[in-house]
DNA sequence: CGAGGCGATGAATCAACTG
DNA sequence: GCAGTTGATTCATCGCCTC
């Protein structure tokens, strides 16, 4: 039996939970209803209170559909704090004294989100990169492109005898530890639901493959998951499928409705289907400029082609310049060489031992070979 | 002139500071002597074990007790914070309007320094993952692999107007954006700095690579960088490479002492290896109607997008007319395109060659190089 | 049926100068 | 300080259509 705050008694059993079912409910007011220690792990993806101006458009014109929705405005960090440690006091409430909780974030809400879980009591595990394959483009060229997110995973105190399956993550890893950076791409095509008019359901979906990862790394069959920003249901849905019972918490009807019909449809998958190996095209790849920084080839350096027609020296940017041109090792080379494209790589050589020319490739591959890039 | 807030009148010229030398004490008081608004970028790599004890410290310098249980860990994270706080309000008054600064972390203390920063006001661009290339695996296989650290670049304030080498950046990238996370090899071998036993002379010493992209990235060649964590001097050697003036505050004179030693054999790059790629924003600009008074573009001539779908003639005053609508290069090709703005230069073509478009920005180009700088 | 072009789009704190 | 003008700026993926 466990005692509430509101000063009830209720049995902390299995059976007096909301299992496999979606509350419509704030998440405050619906965990308030949920009995102490009675949930193996959280999954949270809140309003990240993003501060966006006016509209964004893209090169060609078009605009950016931004998230603009009333649920991520808040007045000021103060507000925003007070409903993070709202929330999260109450989610380490329901938590099991052995479970875990995740949260995901930019870094718009993360940092207040990480500190936040420190003062509540959390015990912070790992922070894990969401490498995203394929992101939007920074358009106007002022940032870096803002490629990841960050999730944070963390334990109820520092006691904590948590869940990790580690070899269940090092087979999903090609038999190597997994690491605390995932790259993996957006949701879309068609696991990306839509509403009536073709327009995204809603405009932050997560990829199932992001919460399976989660689900498998951190829970075990039959443990009881919950989402206080349910949403369209990902984590209900990937839970079904990995034999896992949930809970979710969605303020609007309409999330609701949509989350119901996707979890209703989702079939218990095998297991393999989901397994997907690290795929080469998606791990980051070797630039020039790598070389470059590291010191392999140093800005000052000349190349030339094979046959030394043309020579060009490398610059601390990595481009290269020649008599007044310049251009990435590609372009430099389409340009002298007239020609539509050209692999740099194999194109431009440096001279290792007098007399003798290498392809800048050569070094690449002795590179990829001291530290490779899994 | 530049006021400080002792109350003292000091200049902030570039000769008041003290360029290019490490200066032996606590942070915070070696900061308060320099001017106002002084330092283009700040690089920091602050302490960040906060229950090992020994490395942290007051503001006042005295040393905090390293603790164990629930109640002193809120007291050690006061404290960090306190001390957090006490150097980001420093930095913030030293740097420059349109200065920015960097923080590294591990998610240890980088969520309370993105809090920090955010409170202090300072107004974040970008975090960077630093992706480790070989992180030390994690032994017991209790939670996944730590393969990164998080910097986190931020303004001084929203208006700033800060330095973003967008093309050099890019140009390091095998031309395209530069993205917000970074894959590079941890500091070793002949980098690795050792002390006269043969061990590691710092703990925790920084690729220089990791600098360099930092430095390439944000600053412009004679900007001055400050480092009010400077440890064996990364930020310095780096610096004195690529041109730029640094400032290092350390407090423990053996790190002072392989620091100087360190910079002094750093050899600075050559003029032309220094250059990167220009920014196009920053080229002279020229109007439209030079090139049609000079007749690279004579009245009357055609020109028409890169699809042939709108056809407009140059006028004698080098506005464009189409089907009775007119206006600036800029002007007509949004209003045709139904767009809010439009780049003239590039969504215009003329005919140079029968059946073959060129964007009316190369006739631009070819007369920049034409006509030399003003 | 396959290759290739075109269009759409994703949690985005997304410009700078002149008058 | 505000308004208007100039002009710099995008990567990977998916679906649809054409050839």
């Amino acid at each position: 039996m466990v005692k509430m705050d509101r000063g009830l008694l209720m049995p902390a059993s299995r059976e007096a939970l909301p299992l496999d079912r979606i509350l419509r409910d704030d998440c405050v007011r619906a965990m308030a209803l949920l009995p102490d220690k009675s949930i193996d792990c959280i999954f949270a993806d809140p309003p990240y209170n993003l501060q966006l101006g006016g509209d964004l458009h893209r090169p060609d014109g078009t605009m950016v559909d931004a998230v603009d929705d009333d649920w991520d405005k808040f007045e000021s960090y103060y507000t925003y704090d007070r409903f993070t440690r709202a929330w999260l006091r109450e989610a380490r409430r329901v938590l099991k004294d052995d479970g875990t909780i995740w949260v995901i974030g930019s870094y718009h809400n993360i940092f207040r989100v990480g500190t936040s879980l420190q003062d509540e009591g959390y015990w912070l595990l790992n922070d894990i990169i969401w490498r995203k394959a394929n992101p939007m483009p920074n358009f106007k060229g002022t940032r870096f492109t803002n490629a990841h997110e960050t999730l944070i995973w963390a334990a109820k105190s520092e006691e904590s005898r948590y869940t990790f399956n580690y070899q269940a993550m090092k087979a999903l890893n090609e038999d190597v530890q997994m690491r605390s950076d995932w790259s993996l791409p957006l949701c879309g095509g068609a696991e990306r639901l839509k509403d009536d008019d073709g327009n995204k359901a809603h405009p932050t979906q997560k990829p199932e493959a992001l919460i399976y990862r989660i689900l498998l790394a951190t829970t075990k069959p039959g443990d009881v998951v919950l989402d206080p920003f349910f949403g369209t249901g990902t984590t209900g849905a990937v839970a079904k499928r990995l034999g896992r019972r949930w809970i979710g918490i969605e303020r609007e009807a309409k999330y609701v409705r949509v989350a119901r019909e996707r979890i209703a449809a989702a079939l218990p998958l095998d297991e393999s289907a989901m397994t997907v190996m690290p795929s080469r095209r998606s791990a980051p790849r070797v630039a020039f400029g790598t070389l470059v920084e590291a010191g392999l080839v140093p800005p000052g350096t000349m190349l030339s082609d094979a046959r030394r027609r043309w020579a060009a020296v490398v610059r601390a940017d990595s481009s290269l310049m020649h008599e007044g041109q310049s251009g990435s090792i590609h372009k430099l080379g389409a340009a002298l060489q007239g020609a539509p494209s050209c692999n740099g790589w194999t194109f431009w050589h440096m001279e290792r031992a007098p007399g003798q020319l290498e392809p800048i490739d050569t070094v690449r591959q002795a590179w990829l070979a001291q530290a490779p890039a899994s």
